[in-house]
RNA sequence: AGACCCGUAGCUCAGUUGGUUAGAGCGCUGCCUUGACAUGGCAGAGGUCAGCGGUUCAAGUCCGCUCGGGUCUACCA
């Protein structure tokens, strides 16, 4: 083995060895219990970002543990056709080349989409692949593969039958760029500066005039009413009477409606129902008429005066405001912040548009989905999300799903010239359905669906369904949802109710929610921000020039790119090492905890690359002493288990009980510093350097060294199988190195036993013995530590007073304390007799004494004494005030008492013995 | 405006139903190339657990308020 650890040379071959030879498929097992989690698709145009990175890697973990468990566990993996985002991009590489879709036309352009996704589409999943993700991909799919078209196809038909999809005219959110509606939760409200026109609108009969306000002067002219509060003095009288509007020359009346807010403005608010939300309901409440003033691109319509006609918005604000100036109805304009509806994709201002639309009646759908988590069925960990599940699902609105888009799922519906409409599978099923003549013209839908709509099968669409296949039935409802709280309401919601009503059980049973990387900053990772990192670039390592160009190139505010360039450099100067992916992967379990947010660190990366190389080489220890020597695992009992190997075997089990407690509880942050702990503090801090002396004390049987050899690798090999989960590439090279030591057969670890807790390897015992060696072997470093003495500087070591346990802990160690606190000798003081002025330290009762010659300044040992004498004191002061009251020796339970009392008179005595080493000292 | 989350060491974070002297990693200080590992070893410094009040024998942990930071939902025309 090399000398130090390079993940670059072991992780890609061992990943294509495993999907070669198909170990990311389901066993098949009948008899085992089905496990399997479902993808949250990813974006087919998308790229691995961190986000992705720790929702994938804690999936993985997920999956790799339960196949170790023995479960029949599928992963199914796939992409999502994100309709708006690809067509996006295919538009923009066509326009490169001055073409618009419109050119191509409809088929020709999908034709080009599905050539765009079969060349470049795969980008997300070959980076899943470098992750060490082991998800199934030979059931890979698509949300528009044919069998999911046809389930989609089929899941609104029925919507439809069954009376819970219906078209309507409505407002919704329109983004004018794109040419679409859009659902609200694609809609950024952003606070931006705006203004506050006050305009004088003048009273018909010449009484008059109210002063409205308004932030979209344009609007105007869609005006079709003036509202008050009922109950407001200042203008309710005026209520009945109508306004002259200005410009558009109509007559509007002055309506009643205690939606107003006296405090705001003037009081007085303009309607325009076809541009406005609130006011589209005022507009219902009073039957007002609705004026669409605006076009597609949000241009002014013929409903404005000519003088208008064909303005784009921004340049009808200007002139309605100039026109209304000059005739003297400008009263003021105020400064105003106030939140701007943007297109998440387009950043364009939305404009709520009246259209005619597709909807899914979503309250009847809603009511199942709450009582499914209200019941138990599903389960949100951490369980505070079921509250904002919950407020979601019951103010839930109905779901614009039609979208004005080439790309997609078209809407399986027919229109005749009268108008009339047809939902089916096919115009020849329609025409058949509904005796219609062969000419009688009939034309689909112009639109698709919303993404989501077809996402929300996603459980059940990808294992087959309308089909009953063998999968469906093994694997549905799935065992947990992996997701981001940002996406409750975009598609686990949907899931929920389009599966439990298609299928009548729950899409899963446990929604692990998980935080949001963000940077170290605690600023979310943008591109415009110029704080995103590659995952990959962690993976295989990044220099600072290229990490720069990377984040500068492509911005959509180039002004912007010398402040990244700056911050970049100064938070990563020389940019990022190879740490690999195991590294990454530990980085993303151990960050893993129930917060909101995970701040990504970069600088603990590096940390988890030094554990991986620590394993790495504690490895190579073991093979260096057990390669070729007889590791007692051929059914041999000549071998003796020494206190150190009975301890470490009694650690593992505990290790292994908190390991899987955390799994299961989706606590990998738990797991990761569990496992983190054993590796590096016992097993290779302690465990190995107790191994040395008895691997080379030639005096030692050949028995123990035996025991010692068998105990390194068998441990070795179990804390393998434990961490595979969390780092499978490491874990799988060194496997492949010591399986035959440890006398395990297999191909890969990926498919081996996870490791089960045994209680009667805990051994108390030993865990008592090696407590007491490290307590004394900590008290000896201590004062070399704190006297500077040289590590390679053999000490005499002195015991005085202890029990009889002490001695025969004594016996049972020499041999290990010696080495490991590098003495040159021990030896016990007789009661009373006098011992040379010492450094101490304290191991319970039993006195550890340094002799002091030439080794110990006297000045800084009663220094540290003190120091030590103080930090006692101030315990002890409290413990004497608990103890001295009443309430609490009467109130606290009697074991509580009990300890604080062991602990005062335990502390005393230790406080006695110091301050005697202290006098001692001082007589000098 | 409403709801929720967070505030623990210089930094990033653990701390299960209240009960040893509040922990880890990184960073920092000192010593050390000792036969797995300097991507290392040993030792050490560093915390009024945001603040105030309450419940309790006992509060980082439970309750209330304040301050600070964040997220979501709704929204003022």
């Amino acid at each position: 083995m090399d000398k130090t650890y390079q993940p670059n040379a072991i992780e890609q071959q061992w990943y294509q060895t495993w999907e070669e030879n198909g170990y990311f498929k389901p066993s098949g097992d009948t008899e085992a219990d089905p496990y399997c989690i479902m993808i949250p698709p990813p974006n087919v145009t998308g790229s691995l970002h961190m986000g992705h990175g720790f929702q994938e890697s804690i999936m993985d973990a997920l999956i790799r543990y339960h196949r170790m468990l023995g479960d029949n566990t599928l992963w199914q993996v796939g992409t999502d056709h994100a309709g708006i985002a690809t067509q996006m991009v295919v538009e923009r590489l066509l326009g490169a080349e001055g073409v618009s879709r419109h050119d191509l036309g409809r088929d020709k352009f999908i034709e080009k989409v599905w050539e765009w996704k079969r060349e470049s589409g795969g980008t997300i999943t070959r980076q899943l692949r470098r992750l060490g993700a082991s998800p199934d991909w030979s059931r890979e799919r698509f949300t528009m593969d044919d069998g999911f078209y046809q389930a989609v196809q089929e899941v609104f038909i029925r919507l439809y039958e069954d009376g819970l999809i219906y078209r309507g005219k409505r407002l919704v959110n329109w983004d004018p760029k794109l040419h679409t509606a859009i659902s609200d939760l694609e809609v950024l409200n952003e606070e931006e500066q705006g203004h506050l026109w006050h305009f004088r609108y003048p009273l018909s009969d010449g009484s008059g005039h109210l002063v409205v306000a308004t932030t979209r002067p344009e609007t105007m002219l869609g005006d079709t009413a003036v509202a008050v509060h009922p109950e407001d003095e200042r203008y309710r009288h005026l209520i009945g009477k109508t306004i002259r509007l200005p410009l558009a020359e109509r007559d509007i009346p002055i309506i009643g409606d205690d939606y107003v807010d006296r405090e705001f403005g003037t009081g007085c608010v303009k309607i325009t129902p076809a541009h406005d939300f609130n006011d589209y309901e005022m507009g219902q409440r009073h039957n007002l008429e609705l004026i669409n003033i605006l076009d597609a691109d949000a241009n002014l319509n013929d409903a404005v005066p000519e003088k208008y006609l064909g303005m784009e918005r921004f340049a009808a604000r200007k002139q309605v405001v100039d026109d209304l100036d000059a005739l003297g109805l400008l009263e003021k304009i105020e400064p105003h912040t106030l939140k701007v509806p943007r297109g998440d994709r387009s950043g364009v201002v939305i404009e709520p548009w009246l259209t005619d639309q597709w909807y899914v009646k979503t309250q009847p759908l809603a009511e199942d989905a709450i009582k499914a988590v209200e019941d138990g069925q599903v389960n949100f960990v951490p369980k505070s999300y079921e509250n904002m599940y919950f407020s979601w699902m019951r103010d839930i609105q109905d779901w614009c799903i039609s979208r004005q888009l080439w790309w997609g799922h078209r809407i399986p519906a027919w229109y005749d010239d009268a108008g009339n409409v047809y939902v089916g599978r096919s115009e020849k099923e329609i025409r058949e359905k509904h005796s219609l003549d062969d000419d009688l013209s009939l034309r689909q839908d112009d639109d698709v669906l919303d993404t989501w709509f077809s996402s929300g099968l996603w459980t059940f669409g990808t294992l087959g369904w309308p089909e009953e296949t063998p999968e469906l039935k093994a694997f549905h409802p799935s065992s947990v949802l992996v997701t981001g709280f940002d996406i409750i309401f975009f598609w686990v919601a949907r899931m929920m109710m389009l599966t439990l009503y298609f299928k009548k059980e729950v899409p899963f049973h446990t929604v692990y929610v998980h935080g949001l990387v963000r940077d170290n900053h605690g600023q979310k990772m943008s591109k415009s921000k110029g704080n995103v990192i590659d995952p990959i670039d962690l993976i295989d390592g990044i220099d600072l020039e290229s990490l720069v160009k990377k984040r500068t190139t492509g911005l959509m505010r180039p002004k912007d790119a010398p402040k990244i360039e700056k911050q970049t450099r100064k938070d990563f100067p020389e940019g990022f090492a190879p740490f690999g992916t195991d590294a990454l992967r530990y980085t993303y379990y151990s960050l893993a905890a129930t917060g909101r947010d995970i701040k990504f660190d970069v600088g603990r990366i590096e940390g988890f690359r030094n554990f991986c190389n620590k394993i790495w080489n504690a490895s190579r220890y073991v093979l260096q002493n057990c390669d070729g020597q007889d590791c007692a695992q051929d059914g041999s009992e000549d071998f003796e288990l020494s206190l150190a190997d009975r301890w470490i075997i009694s650690q593992l089990q505990k290790t292994e009980k908190a390991v899987r407690e955390a799994m299961d509880s989706y606590r990998f942050d738990l797991a990761s510093q569990a496992l983190y702990d054993f590796i590096w503090q016992e097993y290779c801090s302690w465990y190995l350097e107790l191994s040395k002396p008895v691997l080379w004390d030639d005096s030692a049987s050949a028995a123990v060294k035996k025991g010692t050899r068998r105990t390194l690798i068998r441990v070795l090999e179990t804390t393998l199988r434990l961490a595979h989960p969390l780092m499978p590439f490491i874990t799988e090279e060194i496997w492949q190195r010591v399986k035959t030591l440890a006398r395990k057969s297999g191909d890969t670890i990926m498919l081996q036993p996870y490791p089960a807790p045994n209680e009667h390897k805990i051994d108390t015992d030993a865990e008592a013995a090696v407590a007491w060696l490290k307590e004394v072997i900590e008290g000896v470093r201590n004062i070399r530590g704190e006297m500077n003495i040289s590590p390679a500087k053999k000490i005499p070591l002195l015991l005085r007073g202890g029990s009889d346990t002490d001695r025969q802990l004594l016996e049972q160690t020499r041999n290990l304390l010696t080495k490991l606190a590098s003495l040159e000798s021990i030896t016990c003081l007789k009661q009373g007799e006098p011992a040379p002025a010492s450094a101490t330290a304290l191991a319970g009762d039993l006195e550890l004494l340094v002799p002091m010659a030439g080794l110990i300044d006297v000045e800084a040992e009663s220094a540290r004494l003190k120091k030590e004498i103080d930090k006692l004191e101030k315990e002890l002061v409290r413990v004497q005030v608990k103890l001295s009251n009443p309430k609490f020796v009467d109130k606290a339970p009697a074991e509580v008492v009990a300890k604080e009392k062991d602990k005062l008179t335990e502390m005393q005595s230790a406080q006695m013995r110091l301050k005697q080493q202290l006098q001692a000292l001082d007589n000098l």
